[in-house]
DNA sequence: AGAGGTTACGTGGACGTCCAAGTAAATCAG
DNA sequence: CTGATTTACTTGGACGTCCACGTAACCTCT
């Protein structure tokens, strides 16, 4: 099932083919784009990896983490997908598996009929803390680049992310 | 649908909250792997958008364009997934709708039983090319990034995949 | 106060990804 | 040569993501 170690780099073997075929200026963009997806495919593997002995996986433990980060435990589902970057469906989706397993309550938004309140419950702190504590450990603490390297990653891709528009 | 514009950085305010909680060391990493889960989903988000009216997606023209590739636009299952370092289970969904939609075919290789070997049809060799031509214009060719922040980003993620024991 | 537009959610569906399990063929060991 | 192991693929299922659509509540403007 694991996929065998290469003797090259796919995705510069991409980049020659490109600009083999006359295709220089996107060769660099291509693989960047490229990279980027198996960079993302890479780190999620071992969050999920981090998180499954907890039942969670990485995308209901940006929830839950958010969550036990705001003043009360509790946002709007819509706030939550805004704050999350992500289609408010994917909070549905995560919501109905964390309330499921007691993680989080669903209440109504006193002030708004249309909202719905997400409320983290005591155990879904203290999974939370737990789950922080191991991806602190295994993942955070060394995501595989020297502190440099990784400071500078950050930074490209924050501008990355405001000149997409993900915030001002 | 669209998200809205945010007013901060959530992934900055995510690393100050990392840092307010005593998680100094392991700020920097989160800070990464965040962002490279977010870069993806912008990248793939624009790539789909671009390939959606010729009725591909990203992962599909992947595969197309890497058969598109080959010596005699053929490869078994098994070792296209290992070049695009996916599941064998995920080429295995691709080359069904990919050979639905006429731009693939399955034959079963000569000298191993076993495998199944994808040809890429005339078809198939067209659209890759028109659909090269405008994913180049419309994300390769201007990705949102200076020539040296891209350079610098494709160095990095080659440091990090390499790392991951994606090739040698 | 009422009509029209906007916002917040839910449902159903498509897609890509992975895992688990099963089948068939190739390879290896004795 | 035979039995065990490995390899290649398929199927079924879980999950996260998005889209299209529908419903209900809020808001604005007249």
């Amino acid at each position: 099932m694991t996929t065998p170690v290469l003797r090259f780099d796919p995705i510069a073997e991409a980049a020659r083919q490109w600009r083999a075929h006359g295709w220089q200026d996107a060769a660099d963009g291509m693989a960047a784009v490229t990279s980027l997806m198996r960079a993302q495919a890479i780190m999620l593997a071992r969050a999920d990896e981090v998180l499954r002995p907890l039942g969670l996986s990485f995308a209901r433990y940006e929830l839950l983490t958010l969550l036990s980060f705001t003043r009360h435990g509790a946002l709007p589902m819509a706030r939550a997908g805004a704050l999350l970057q992500v289609h408010p469906t994917s909070i549905t989706s995560a919501v109905r598996r964390l309330e499921r397993a007691g993680l989080v309550r669903r209440e109504p938004h006193p002030d708004d009929g249309r909202a719905v309140l997400v409320h983290i419950t005591g155990e879904g702190r203290e999974l939370a803390e737990a789950a922080t504590k191991e991806l602190n450990a295994a993942l955070f603490c060394r995501p595989g680049l020297a502190p440099p390297q990784l400071e500078t990653l950050v930074s490209v891709l924050r501008d990355l992310r405001r000149d997409a528009g993900d915030f001002a």
